[in-house]
DNA sequence: CATATTTGTATCGTGAACGATATAAAATAA
DNA sequence: TTATTTTATATCGTTCACGATACAAATATG
């Protein structure tokens, strides 16, 4: 017989991959009309917040690598979302900010977040319980982003 | 100013996106050492639960299309762990079954559940709080892997 | 001041994800 | 039976993730 601790429904990590994935799949068809991915969004949420970020600052606000987020950067320089210049202060820097086509993006995407949020309400996730998850997965992210 | 729906820390995506990322790197030192990736752990879990299935069934347990899952397994089998043959009753099919060493590697990662279980436990998230946690994503994952 | 180390970013290679499309076998219809 | 449709899988192209590595600018050390 099988141990119980590998049965897939036991598996908290493939929860997690699971919604991830299908919450992506949701996100995919309201960003690709106007030609980003999942990941590109999330950049722009970062930049939403504050522009001119030093490409490290970016990748780490998302827990990313700069090997993983240079690329996307310079897809979406080259769609003309954003710009990367050298650092002034720090020549090794690349500052990425906004140009106007990324910052009217914020206007065109504003449904987004309750688009998706709607596909994603359910009985077991509402605003009631959603703080309890939302504490949770920092948990999990706190216990993992931080050398024990 | 940035609406609030827009900032990154009131996203449940990006924190299902992180959670599950950091703890699939938790995973990989254990799995890389015997040569598997994560969706190939998964996999084993699916065929270990029981063996000799059709890529379809394999891909739907993971609610994953066939063409992430054809070429994971054509990797898969170039490993040795295990084999692919043309269905009897259906020709299209072509099941999957596990080889010696593919059943083998059940009992070396034994201990990887445990392990990834310990990196990932804390206040948030104990064996008290991990049935809420589990109620809450299978919710999630019911209401967006089903036509509504 | 010269050398060594650290830091910030980029390049390369591999393995997913996934939309679009192709192909062959099976099932159904005409 | 022939034609049509459906089903099961595979191929192709693009975009992540991410380990390994490279390289230049900045900083620290001698």
């Amino acid at each position: 017989m099988i141990k119980e601790e590998f049965l897939l429904d036991n598996q908290l990590c493939f929860r997690l991959y699971t919604a991830s994935r299908l919450i992506s799949q949701a996100y995919h068809p309201l960003l690709s009309e106007h030609g980003l991915t999942y990941p590109q969004y999330l950049v722009l949420l970062v930049l939403w917040e504050k522009d001119a970020q030093p490409v490290n600052d970016i990748a780490k606000r998302l827990f990313l690598e700069t090997n993983t987020v240079t690329p996307l950067l310079q897809r979406m320089e080259k769609e003309g979302v954003l710009t990367r210049k050298k650092g002034e202060k720090d020549a090794r820097q690349m500052i990425v900010s906004l140009t106007a086509k990324g910052k009217e993006l914020q206007k065109k995407l504003a449904d987004v977040p309750f688009t998706v949020g709607k596909a994603v309400a359910c009985d077991s996730v509402n605003p009631e319980t959603a703080p309890d998850l939302f504490r949770m997965l920092d948990g999990i992210i706190e216990k993992l982003s931080n050398p024990q």
